[in-house]
DNA sequence: CTGAAAAGCGGAACGTCGCTCCATTTAGTA
DNA sequence: TACTAAATGGAGCGACGTTCCGCTTTTCAG
């Protein structure tokens, strides 16, 4: 009989090495030609049948997911540290939201791709609010209790509306997203 | 002689019908499906050819434009108008605002297509801006110049800005793009 | 080491999309 | 009525996302 007991599976080291390559040929598409890439070219890029793309990332939405966990992660982590590092509480939401706006701006096309609905990204905004939600939260209360600030926005609408924010096209000197969110947190601090 | 009022060249008839048959078609599938809906559909709806559908309307953004038309047009006029009439020149940018959030939200889709850089909407946005940008120049400016607002941005920036807040999907109750706008406005005013 | 089962692979194939092209139809005119 | 140019419509093309399955490679019990 076979032995089915095991319910962890290590993978395959020719799975592992393929799941390895897309990765790297997507970041390096997702550089040059933005998030909506045709998955055929970086099935190509990485040497591999579109099928074995398919079988590592059923949905767009995981592979963007998995090329940009680590500063996703990075983000929600630098909330707790900033808070504890900055002067004000204001000044902690100001940097986090600095550096959320870096990672948003940096990445050619994605914060296009986090409002879009068409289901493919629905599971990317999800994980992707899910993992900061709270982390904006904290930071928005501690600069609301310390009176900082005064706002009916919801740490998931300023999120959102910074996300938006970042959509223009980096080409365009004329659109400068930095320059609106600033004014949008100015438009947050509670008066006097 | 016939009746040959007209300036110039006539359409045929048959054209004519066809036209207003396909905008009308347009205008509920946009209300339904958004302004991304397949040209097949637009088409099949009125009763035509894609063919037809694009001797009319060689880009998306021609149709898109035709349809909303008038709405822009009125968007533009309304600009003198209120700053005649309002009581202060920031009291008429924010009700302009107003009303330009109005025209960007009622319509499922057309933020989106706006900040798009797709070339199809390259034209779309160019006639957008284009008619639309002096008037909230003008507002701008006069808002500024009474000493209400103070700020760095260019009227582009901030219609963009609003229009990228209005991308959110409208299904969304926890995201109400006219609270960012608001804050985003809030943080235009001068201090004191 | 060996050989068969399991895991993984590739790419042909299907359905949808935007858009073009041109043989056919039809409105306007003389 | 007959003729001409405008207008039509849908077949067809290339690109896309996604699925499916026959083949290849890895793994591991014997």
């Amino acid at each position: 009989m076979p032995t089915e007991q095991e319910p962890a599976r290590t993978k395959r080291a020719d799975a592992a090495r393929n799941e390895k390559t897309l990765l790297a040929a997507a970041a390096e598409v997702f550089v040059s030609d933005g998030v909506d890439a045709p998955i055929r070219q970086i099935a190509a890029r990485a040497g591999v049948g579109v099928g074995t793309f398919y079988r590592h990332f059923p949905t767009r939405a995981d592979l963007i997911t998995a090329v940009y966990r680590h500063q996703i992660e990075a983000c929600a982590e630098a909330g707790p540290t900033l808070l504890a590092a900055a002067e004000t509480p204001f000044d902690a939401l100001r940097q986090w939201i600095d550096q959320f706006t870096d990672f948003l701006v940096t990445k050619h096309g994605l914060a296009d791709a986090l409002q879009s609905d068409s289901s493919t990204f629905a599971a990317l905004h999800t994980y992707f609010l899910d993992r900061l939600e709270p982390v904006c939260a904290a930071l928005l209360t501690a600069a609301i209790d310390a009176g900082d600030v005064q706002t009916e926005l919801s740490a998931l609408e300023l999120m959102r509306g910074v996300g938006n924010l970042c959509i223009g096209r980096e080409a365009d000197s004329r659109y400068d997203p930095r320059r609106l969110i600033s004014v949008l947190l100015k438009g947050l601090r509670a008066p006097l």
